[in-house]
DNA sequence: CCATACTGTTATTCTAATGGTTACAGTTGA
DNA sequence: TCAACTGTAACCATTAGAATAACAGTATGG
């Protein structure tokens, strides 16, 4: 899987643990640890959904829009990192006339798409907030 | 994920579908579209775990050992890509001292890591005997 | 017992994916 | 208008992934 999907729940995990909700690109970066180019590209994933607001300019920078308890990680997960599951290789060759190699690439497809929605199932049960407090309790 | 995956469920419904359940890797390899090299590192790992036997020299080649519809696609995936989920890339910085920053890395492989199981369950589900059905099914 | 046809494994090369960095235009508030 | 931000695209560096080569080990048939 795609680090996006990582960079995009600890941003939204930052911001939520601020008081303001709000942090720029430099701060989250830092915390984060990663460029803040980055950063700025995936929350341009998020504010695309709607979860995060921008605000460009001096004093600006980025705004939790949703309530945590509100942002699933399959919400996330969509928003960055769909389809990631399934390896770019694939098998067989679909021109052939080999049953299993003309259809193997086909299938295994459907199979990838089947288990990515299994794993969005799961992960529609944790939220942003769920996972600042893992993170809290873990810091004990 | 990791594209060895597809390579074991490949092979081994290749090996299903052959009257005598036996190949060599130059025939597999023609099969699934890679180099026979490749297939043999992946062979050895389907080996290892009992799901094929090794005949070499002359008239050699893999051997279906387990019945199709008993191998799963979660030892498959126990057996070639565990852990595969997870990005290579973690956020955050551990030594540090803010709370998220330092627990954010622990509390995403656990995320990963469940999540990785729920997949388990799923491939549970889904055997060699399957695949080759649906493979079948799909090339009429 | 030797030539042949296999596997097992490691090392090397080539290519594609990923992450880091730079650059610069656009926006906003003091 | 200047300074502090975001939005994007482009580029470079690093790493991971796949293809290939090489060769030792093993079994079989002549």
């Amino acid at each position: 899987m795609n680090s996006e999907f990582t960079i995009a729940v600890h941003s939204l995990v930052y911001l939520a643990s601020r008081p303001d909700r709000m942090a720029t690109s430099d701060a989250i970066a830092r915390n984060v640890n990663t460029h803040p180019s980055r950063i700025r590209k995936v929350m341009s994933l998020l504010r695309k959904q709607g979860y995060i607001a921008t605000k460009e300019g001096i004093g600006g920078g980025y705004l939790l829009e949703c309530l945590p308890e509100n942002a699933t990680l399959a919400d996330i997960y969509r928003a960055t990192s769909i389809g990631s599951i399934k390896p770019n290789w694939c098998s067989g060759d679909k021109q052939g006339n080999c049953s299993i190699a003309s259809q193997m690439a086909a299938v295994m497809d459907e199979i990838f798409s089947d288990t990515e929605k299994k794993m969005l199932q799961h992960l529609e049960e944790m939220t942003v907030r769920d996972v600042l407090e893992r993170v809290r309790i873990a810091h004990r």
